[in-house]
DNA sequence: TACTCCTCCGAACAAAATTCGGCACTGATT
DNA sequence: AATCAGTGCCGAATTTTGTTCGGAGGAGTA
């Protein structure tokens, strides 16, 4: 994969803290022309270098006011076992993202719930319909800080 | 907090699929004019329910290769021990994410580094150096899924 | 009915995205 | 040293989008 340069850097960076700012504000700080910014946006995201542009919504916002880390042993970790269950997990309502991991514990799954009921029911009503779950342990999420995308470049010139 | 009524959690929905399509695509796809989307999403960032757009990069493209779930004892775990340790650990390049948790462990650190060596050195050197750090257990992440953010409305009319 | 309060709409205007021809630089070739 | 191809960037012209705002329509109230 084509490396990335000092612009390209200055793009993401930028882009990874408001990826809704305009492509014209995106040159300004960078210290390009706006058509040389578009293009690179564009390769970048023709590259897979950025996978998309999402909106952060507040969880507690919509009602998910509880978050919690639900790690989980599946027995046997075969490749069908871990892979039918990654796919399962996914696309519950609940769940944030899902980690697969290696070491005790084969599966870490961020969920998001209404309340405490709404996590407990997610244990021990959905996971445990799982025949391949043979282990799970909770904790809840007190508090999430993603980390701050590298600080916005400074305007140039 | 204001209720959202199903056009606000249509026009959420795709923006977390894509938060960079235009204004004009999410009326279209919601089945309202594009003035009336603008105040909704205007009115939802304002609220806080959007808490900003990012770009989803791809760490394997900027070199970071491997990705790790470090969770962390603090001992005493007291609410200065812990909220030092947060502010630093957030800061650090490595950092992903934290999920500050109840149960045995304190933290879960979310970390992407170049390589294995990368992961070692940041366990046994950066961690090592806050007193506070009573415990380190280290799972390697084969795989990261983020739930597909709810399927994208289709159109009206 | 008359009134108020909201929300949404659509047209007009301002601003942004996008395209594309051309310039400048680099490195290879002769 | 001169030529040439390839590449990346620029800026003006064009197309598309964002944004504003007056007014229409509907719900609720007295």
């Amino acid at each position: 994969m084509e490396r990335l340069d000092e612009l390209d850097r200055a793009l993401l960076r930028e882009l990874q803290y408001d990826a809704r700012q305009t492509n014209r504000e995106l040159a300004a700080k960078t210290g390009v022309a706006p058509s040389t910014s578009l293009e690179r946006v564009r390769a970048l995201r023709e590259r897979g270098v950025i996978r998309g542009y999402r909106a952060e919504v507040d969880l507690a916002a919509l009602g998910r006011e509880v978050q919690a880390m639900i790690s989980v042993r599946i027995r046997p970790p075969s490749r069908g076992n871990i892979e039918s269950f990654r796919e399962w997990v996914a696309r519950l309502p609940e769940t944030v993202s899902v980690f697969v991991t290696s070491g005790t514990r084969d599966f870490l799954i961020h969920v998001a719930v209404p309340d405490t009921d709404g996590l407990y029911a997610f244990v021990i009503d959905r996971l445990t319909e799982r025949r391949e779950v043979a282990d799970v342990e909770t904790s809840v999420v007190y508090e999430h800080l993603r980390a701050p995308a590298v600080a916005p470049v400074r305007e140039r010139r």
